[in-house]
DNA sequence: CTGAAAGCGCTTACAG
DNA sequence: CTGAAAGCGCTTACAG
């Protein structure tokens, strides 16, 4: 373990300006500061009490933020998992709150004896990424993707389950289907309505910019929506929902306006943990498995503390998709206004009302 | 701040007897060792990398634990809020896991930096609490209550408003009231299940062994707990439930029943956080402020780090009651069997029979 | 099972 | 803005 001794050698400086930089005394020269920080990363510095260094990991978020986001939680469960297989403890940090503006990140780190970061990220923070991997400080980015760097990151990619769920709707008979996404762009997101726009793309569906909502995650978003989406003419007969906040706002207004869900409207929803067998009907949705993520990150980003890493971590896992109650074909009348852009047959309304009655609506339920 | 050398003159003994202890080497004599431990936290020592302390407080588990649950991320989250105010950072921790068996929990703690424990725990781990307490290593313990001790607590006492929650219920006419618990006895559903019973008493209304349900605290087990409800004659016509999940899990199987919610069955549910407005009908519901235990605790640990109390934590936040739309008169049919102590009318089977059937079918399906 | 002494890692007046 | 030297807090052979 490298000593306030080598790296002053290193940097041909005397260890006490060493300890200055590593407490950030204003007093150091930039250039003095920058050189030893960066020889003190390339040895992988730690400061010791007595023997023995930390064993401490950070969970960093590069904003404010609340754990009470089931992604959030699920991903912070992983990373406990993860951390504790090579014996490390998980800290929690808010880097925008509390690190000193004049502070490296490195610094900070140090500051707090932590050995590494895993840094949860979004997309307008992602500038501090790259300044961390700039540092060289031990991190894994989760939930970002960051082609041609040298930052780890590790994700999960919605877009080819999101091509394949649009698909399934469109293969049941729907031929007008909503996109709703946050209205803060996200590249989770971004996956997502690409996978949609791909989807339509293939049997050459246009993509009409007043089906793609956006809005703010939460249940009134979700429930916006839902109310907006019923009074359009044509209307959605099945709706996408790139988070399972806007789809549960929107499932509850759906039967606020006795709406019946799947037969008059489907819905596929985007879960990140188990969301989607909580609410009635079970939804369809496009899954990935936060804890998963967590758990890889903190497992290379321990591993790689003892023994460093020659490649980037660069992973992705796959997200999967899972056929619950919540989807069904278009009510005919809708879907025969687009089809054949008609107004369809009226006198069918009566008999669907008795099939999805006896119809147990489950019928595609796969796992 | 303490060194080892004044805990060293404190129990007559060297440093370096001091240090062992510290690094809980097995050759120090028990005695020794324990006099030593117990002057280091009356000092309140803390190990220090040159002239700086650490200001790391754990967020620690008593046993495996998953922050899936709701309750516990929006504890965690309190605690991290509340650990900031006073600019001390949170480091998650499993005991059971962690903790070597030979060193002591102050040993324990020392080891990983951390200088006082936000405990949570469950009703079979409170012997730890009382360990933590005795060793005198600075502690709060969530959501549990010790009377008589020395040990730091905080909790929200939900009786008192489930009182008020059942006596609503009465008010609205409903005199079969089923309750739902853990099956595992758990301090807090023992709150409520007390509440329920005097509630009932004051009415002279005597607790029925049948409609009391004891499950795991699972979607499956509310949807069992709602299944056994409607096959009993005379069947409940509300119900409390001590657990949100036991509470979702009922409220989508009533939706699968067709059981309409609260006209013919009303429901209120206990809530941690903000699961009553994720349901349809919105759940009304006894509710605790589950961040704000945690803010409380980080916020009276952190402050005591700084300032020792004289008098021990002994805080109870009080819960309250929200009205929403899963509660209302019990159906007549239902509330005649009871007033009169008769059987009803039977002749109003064949309506009910009706509905189940007219219902998507789907009574048998569970998640 | 314990301690005196050596020594490591770090920080901090003090001097320039 | 920097360094030599003093010194703190702790750990660890070594000795008993």
């Amino acid at each position: 373990m490298a000593s306030v001794r080598e790296i002053a050698e290193g940097a041909g400086v005397s260890i006490t300006t060493v300890s200055r930089v590593l407490n950030n005394d204003p007093a150091v020269h930039p250039k003095t500061r920058d050189l030893v920080l960066s020889i003190a990363n390339r040895a992988g510095y730690v400061p010791t009490v007595g023997r023995r260094a930390t064993t401490n990991i950070g969970f960093a978020y590069t904003q404010d933020i609340t754990l009470a986001h089931p992604f959030d939680a699920a991903v912070l469960d992983g990373v406990f998992q993860g951390a504790d297989e090579h014996r490390f403890d998980v800290v929690l940090l808010n880097l925008r709150r509390d690190k000193r503006r004049e502070e490296s990140y490195t610094q900070f780190f140090m500051r707090k004896g932590i050995r590494g970061a895993i840094l949860r990220t979004t997309a307008s923070t992602r500038d501090t990424c790259q300044h961390v991997a700039d540092e060289g400080f031990p991190h894994v980015v989760i939930s970002e993707r960051f082609d041609g760097t040298d930052i780890n990151c590790i994700d999960c990619n919605s877009m080819p389950e999101t091509v394949r769920a649009v698909e399934y709707l469109l293969a049941l008979g729907h031929r007008h289907i909503g996109f709703v996404m946050h209205n803060v762009p996200d590249r989770d997101h971004m996956d997502r309505f690409e996978g949609y726009k791909v989807a339509l793309g293939k049997r050459g569906i246009p993509v009409r910019d007043d089906f793609v909502f956006r809005h703010p995650v939460t249940l009134a978003g979700g429930a916006t929506v839902m109310k907006m989406a019923m009074s359009m003419k044509p209307r959605p007969t099945a709706m996408y929902f790139a988070d399972p906040i806007l789809a549960v706002g929107a499932i509850k207004k759906a039967h606020e306006l006795g709406v019946k869900v799947p037969d008059e409207m489907s819905f596929i929803g985007f879960d990140d943990t188990n969301t989607r067998h909580t609410v009635y009907p079970t939804l369809t949705a496009v899954c990935q498995d936060a804890a998963t993520l967590g758990l890889e990150a903190a497992r290379w980003l321990t591993r790689t503390l003892s023994k460093p890493a020659k490649e980037p971590l660069r992973k992705t896992i796959p997200a999967f998709f899972e056929v619950n109650q919540s989807t069904a074909p278009p009510p005919e009348t809708v879907a025969d206004v687009d089809s054949n852009g008609g107004n369809g047959h009226e006198s069918h309304s009566g008999d669907r009302e008795d099939d999805s009655q006896s119809l147990p609506g489950v019928g595609s339920v796969e796992s």
